[in-house]
DNA sequence: CATAGACCCGTACCTTGGTACAGAATCAAG
DNA sequence: CTTGATTCTGTACCAAGGTACGGGTCTATG
């Protein structure tokens, strides 16, 4: 491995941070990916700062981020903008938070019926089906 | 308020349940409601079994169902299918666990990328992008 | 140098859960 | 009976995030 080591094709790209050839070639559509110059052909030649873009775009959504928020924060990534990112973090935190408050006590309210249907074998009603008929299962609702 | 009582139209329903007209028809071509007979005219009657249905719907939706799955719950509806029911709900619950477990490494990542940020004022590099950056933020991966 | 496999580009299509609109019919109130 | 609000049917469209395909080129390997 010398220093200016692996220069991978799109598909070498793509396994190595698991996501499909194509979608490396939307994610450049969509101008989050640039189009790498095409060093010895007309092939694509992407460099280890491809590769860690690519992940950064796979956490950044595994963190909840939208395309059009990693491409945000991407546009953040040229200069000293620690601010801009940061209230940008702090808005995802508090959705993140509030997606837990939510699937919470969806969980609650999944563990109490799927507790009270094992308890009342061969009952003619479901509990599960009949409680969620009822207007609403105590789940924090939120308004759309 | 007889017994027979409130034939709502379509409209009526829709403010009832909190969806909107187009979604009650919507529902109705996926096969999640019923059409309803039109017992004056031409135009839909809806009683107190729809709005329950609706309701259902709704709630089930919030629980994390998708409409395909709220559609198999209503399609165990007529009988004494509990175990089928339960078997979905627990399905459900595990989904909701594991969407939790994420959320909550997410949350924690967060939180800690944004102490870092503020502490580290006029820095030249950011620590939220430059841990983004990183192969994974320590987030629980979930092979897709 | 032949050839299989990877890559290129552009475009079309997919899923999920709706929303919008046009133009006609119907209903409720005055 | 007229008017205005709903409802009717059918079709088209939206966002997000890809996925698929056809037909042509390139490149690596024996």
């Amino acid at each position: 491995m010398s220093a200016n080591a692996k220069q991978l094709t799109i598909g070498a790209l793509a396994r190595e941070t698991g996501v499909g050839v194509e979608t490396v070639r939307y994610y450049q559509r969509r101008g989050l990916l640039r189009e790498p110059e095409r060093a010895y052909g007309r092939i694509r030649r992407y460099g280890p700062s491809d590769v860690a873009r690519l992940h950064f775009i796979r956490t950044a959504k595994e963190l909840g981020f939208s395309l059009d928020e990693v491409a945000e924060l991407l546009r953040l990534d040229d200069g000293t903008d620690c601010d801009e990112a940061r209230a940008l973090a702090e808005k995802k935190l508090a959705d993140v938070r509030q997606k837990i408050a939510v699937l919470g006590s969806i969980e609650h309210v999944l563990t109490k019926l799927v507790r009270e249907c094992q308890q009342q074998e061969g009952s003619i009603h479901c509990p599960l089906i009949v409680s969620l008929r009822e207007r609403s299962a105590g789940i924090v609702r939120t308004q759309p």
